[in-house]
DNA sequence: CGAGTTTGACCAGCGC
DNA sequence: GCGCTGGTCAAACTCG
């Protein structure tokens, strides 16, 4: 929680990155910084006197002090929640419900209390060991590393690098990579970041779970998360940013299209992997599926998706995890319990995080809990901004649509998709992600209604054509504000990609990381402690450009998520012309 | 010539 | 145990 040090630095910043935000994502609407308290002097029409203007600037001044001592007091409870669901979540993995933790143990692992406890905790988090699962390279690396550092240093960093999503650490050190692998790959995986980022290559990975020198690829419960985005794309793929190269291709069973599978590039061993294949009812509509996250610093470029993944693989994952059994009450309440990425291991099946997305789907396999993203989908009701459509569910993952049926929808998708392939200016927009987490099914329809109709509400009054560019940011806002769940998954793709900033980041990167951390702050504290005070003022209501019209679907979904996002056609700059000719054997 | 793609073969998981 | 399917490997091939 290095974020403990520099709430008033964020603050301060807060103003102007919202504005760049603004621009950034293209949004025309007016800054939400209220204009009824900002002052402006250069109007020719105002005869405000210097004497006036100072003293609006002082008012002004006075309510970001507020805030910023509101932001202070929050964050000070974050972090003792933080730490007090840590022990807890030690204490209940020591319990016995980390059946799986013990196995993993047993495979590599030293029977020392504080091994156990950081295994627990980094599998546990990722919650799903990837069917590869570790090997006992990052085994061994992770219990290096152990050996090398302080028993608590080290198990909270451990924890740390897990709950955050693995994009922090750069993967520079192994021992990173390998607590980041664990992670991830536990939980994961998705995005983008989902999965554990896995130091060892791949195929190394590969070999070794074919050679059955892994135990924990034997695991059957160990679920990869996957983040899946649907796309009317003319090109071959999205160009998400980061550099893919093409390793196989199949026909996959019931679409005639070939399913192209890729591996990221940018760097050697990189874990993250993506299928894409068009869709067989619309060729129009390109399915990308990201597996995996990036053990290594992303390109400005890709950081979107890449968050975007991990979050929403996080998302999924808290709701896939072996730890069914453990509930999170507090996140539905929207209390602080919801934490940076530590919910996300602790979060249950049995708590519905109500997520707001352009469309999201949930689709699912066997082995692979999935989120999409999705802006394909079509307005189903113009009069419900929202529907949500329960799909044909897999048993062991209940699928669910969430369609973001307003009127804008399209343009929504289109907004989404802009933003997210505008990478470098726009990747912040990306932040709306849904987050879906599975929970006591007899809870999830009342929850899910509730929340819709809430939403509905919001949004009603102010759901406007002309407004829709913010409407997407809107219903971000709300989505984050509302929900607990989503602000810890997003935060955990936030603080693990403004960790994995570095000094050789773009610029561009430097500068808008803290907006997106600020954004994560802000919608944390909405969210945990009602949104309404802080959505009112001018910084709040800047930040995330939020408008009332915020829209949020919420629903519970099962062990498989799925969110859908649209992804206008890109120039598949990072990928190959590859299916250019999707052949069709 | 190196990087990336193609493509048949191989392997593992799953269902019957 | 067998076949199907998804996923991956790796040699051959293509391209700049």
């Amino acid at each position: 929680m290095a974020e403990d040090t520099k709430p008033d630095r964020l603050n301060g910043r807060e103003n102007k990155e919202i504005s760049k935000v603004h621009t950034s994502n293209g949004i025309e609407k007016l800054p939400v910084l209220d204009s009824s308290s900002k002052p402006s002097p250069s109007s020719p029409h105002m005869l405000l006197t210097q004497e006036q203007t100072l003293a609006t600037t002082k008012v002004e001044m006075g309510q970001v002090r507020e805030e910023n001592e509101k932001l202070k007091s929050l964050l000070t409870r974050v972090v003792d929640d933080y730490q007090s669901l840590q022990t807890h979540y030690f204490e209940i993995m020591e319990q016995g419900k980390g059946k799986t933790v013990k196995d993993l143990n047993s495979v590599t692992v030293p029977p020392t209390n504080v091994e156990e406890e950081h295994e627990l905790v980094s599998l546990s988090l990722g919650s799903t060991i990837s069917s590869g699962g570790l090997n006992k390279k990052e085994e061994k690396s992770c219990i290096n590393i152990k050996g090398n550092k302080e028993d608590n240093k080290i198990e909270k960093e451990c924890l740390k690098l897990g709950l955050d999503c693995k994009f922090e650490g750069p993967s520079n050190s192994k021992g990173e990579a390998n607590v980041l692998s664990l992670s991830s790959d536990n939980s994961f995986d998705d995005t983008k970041d989902e999965e554990p980022s896995e130091p060892c290559p791949p195929s190394k990975i590969m070999k070794n779970m074919r050679g059955g020198e892994d135990d924990l690829s034997q695991q059957p419960q160990v679920k990869k998360a996957r983040v899946s985005v649907r796309a009317r794309c003319d090109t071959p793929t999205m160009n998400d940013g980061c550099q893919w190269r093409k390793y196989g291709q199949k026909i996959a069973k019931g679409n005639p299209c070939p399913r192209a599978y890729y591996r990221c590039t940018v760097a050697p061993g990189c874990p993250v992997r993506k299928q894409v294949q068009r869709c067989a009812d619309d060729m129009s509509i390109l399915i990308t599926t990201y597996e995996g996250t990036h053990s290594h610093l992303l390109p400005v470029s890709a950081t979107a998706m890449a968050s975007t993944t991990s979050a929403a693989a996080s998302m999924l994952m808290s709701g896939s995890t072996s730890s069914r059994t453990i509930s999170t009450p507090a996140t539905l309440s929207g209390s602080s319990a919801s934490l940076h990425g530590l919910n996300f291991g602790q979060s249950d099946a049995s708590i519905s995080r109500p997520y707001f997305l352009p469309t999201a789907s949930v689709s699912s396999t066997p082995s692979y809990p999935t989120i999409t993203l999705d802006l394909t989908t079509q307005p189903t009701s113009t009069t419900q901004p929202f529907a949500i459509n329960r799909l044909a569910t897999n048993p062991k993952y209940p699928s669910t649509s969430f369609n973001f049926s307003s009127p804008e929808s399209s343009s929504i998708s289109t907004l989404w998709s802009n933003s997210y392939l505008g990478y470098g200016n726009q990747h912040y927009n990306k932040s709306p992600l849904g987050s879906f987490s599975h929970t006591g099914k007899q809870t999830q329809d009342s929850i899910l209604n509730s929340y819709i109709q809430k939403t509905a509400n919001m949004n009603a009054p102010t759901t406007n054509p002309s407004s829709t560019p913010s409407l997407l940011t809107d219903s971000i806002a709300k989505a984050i504000t509302s929900d607990p769940s989503f602000q810890s998954a997003l935060a955990a793709a936030i603080t693990s990609y403004v960790g994995n900033q570095g000094p050789n980041q773009a610029a561009q990167t430097r500068v808008d990381a803290p907006v997106q951390a600020h954004r994560l702050k802000w919608g944390e504290q909405l969210g945990s402690s009602s949104s309404s005070s802080y959505s009112a003022t001018p910084c709040a209501s800047s930040f995330l450009s939020t408008k009332s019209n915020a829209q949020n679907a919420s629903t519970q979904i099962g062990s498989n998520v799925m969110f859908s996002l649209g992804f206008p056609s890109s120039k598949s700059a990072s990928t190959s012309p590859t299916e250019k000719k999707d052949r069709i054997s």
